[in-house]
DNA sequence: CAGGCGGCTGAGACGCCGCTGAGAGCGAGA
DNA sequence: TCTCGCTCTCAGCGGCGTCTCAGCCGCCTG
């Protein structure tokens, strides 16, 4: 289980790197192209994790120069939702499967168990969280089966949410990933938000997925409530 | 499993027969397009990897004439993003299934593989939703039986959204994938041509597959509406 | 117990998104 | 050359979605 990690921003990197060393992975890490493709040629790895966003050479350069050099080996690609490679898909530049930062830590070390059990690639899943359910693909949202209708943003809300369901986000996370780079406003929007969704999926179920951290922002029970 | 690979790219070439071999395949190269008349009607393969482009005798032909000698073997043509018949479903020009280069290479295999076991493409041949049928080799179109006469735009369209029925598409990815990649112009063109399609497929027969998906994009619905 | 702060809420203004009809431009065919 | 069909542009409109705002509630602290 030897997997080649590529990314240059160190914080992530060194999280990510503990949290797949306690799953049982041997981890090597690179942190820009150059290095990446000499270990790559170098060494075998069950997988490599290649961020698209490298210093010097690109992502997507390092797996167009490891195709051509004969490495094989299946690579998940990290995308950034802004980055420049943004509306593409990560399949178009031919790797064989990808994740858009940012990624729950849980749902990264399940696909790198499928490339390298499977030896294929897997399409990003549907989301869940007890009865709640989102496709990213389809941009459709169910709860216990029946299909709730979302705006934009509604959705885009929700999907961050789900990505980080258990965890605490900060109402600035929030305004950061979920909101235009450049919005200016106030944090009332996410507050205003919250009980649109609020609304719409807990409150008609008479649940509550959708929790109030005073203080410190909001978390989706990995339970859906 | 006897592969014939036909293509001009030496570094490719040369590293897709080692990945290839490695995997099971014998593998027999050719790099032009005459060869690779020569090697298809003289010998039995189990499969043929065709590039589209080729010196001398490009793929399509190459194509053309086996189909016109009676040689069925199944076909998995290399497209490239940008190449002259760029826009063109490799399926329309009679290939058993196709990848866009650059590819994965797991899922070239995985599509060799499909098309050897099951004698066919990876895909079915004609798209259909609901009593909404479209075939892509005839360029026709039928709901509820009824042919519908639709102009190249307004097929293109429904071809991309049918392949992607029950997601959700944005006007970008039509406008990407359905328009000239040099289109510049405003998105309205998608909304207008939506319109048109409407009134031929959903508002005669008092029905509705294609749905708006406010500020996201379009979807068509897997059932036909 | 009082004050303050964080979060909640309802109402409403504004602007953008998508829809539509008309028509200009263009190429193919008569 | 004229006609016809197809593609695309344009501008007006209606309405939905987004965000702001101000007032309120309740938790926490001193």
């Amino acid at each position: 289980m030897r997997v080649l990690m590529v990314e240059d921003e160190v914080r992530l990197a060194e999280t990510v790197r503990r949290g797949l060393t306690d799953a049982g992975f041997v981890v090597e890490m690179v942190h820009n192209g150059e290095d990446a493709l000499w270990a790559a040629t170098e060494h075998a790895y069950d997988v490599i994790v290649l961020d698209i966003m490298l210093p010097k050479v690109s992502g997507y350069k390092v797996l167009e120069q490891l195709r051509a050099r004969g490495v094989w080996t299946p690579v998940l690609m990290l995308t950034a939702k802004d980055g420049e490679y943004d509306q593409t898909d990560a399949f178009d530049l031919g790797a064989d499967d990808y994740l858009t930062k940012p990624f729950s830590f849980l749902i990264l070390v399940a696909r790198l168990r499928a490339l390298i059990r499977r030896g294929g690639p897997e399409r990003p899943v549907v989301l869940t969280a007890g009865d709640l359910v989102l496709d990213p693909a389809r941009k459709r949202v169910q709860r216990a089966g029946q299909e709730i209708l979302l705006t934009p943003r509604e959705y885009g809300l929700l999907e961050y949410l789900m990505r980080h369901r258990g965890d605490v986000v900060s109402k600035a996370d929030i305004l950061d990933n979920v909101w235009d780079p450049a919005f200016e406003g106030d944090d009332n929007v996410v507050e205003v938000y919250i009980r649109y969704l609020r609304r719409k999926l807990d409150t008609p179920f008479d649940r509550q997925a959708l929790e109030t951290v005073r203080g410190m922002g909001y978390r989706l029970d990995e339970d859906g409530g």
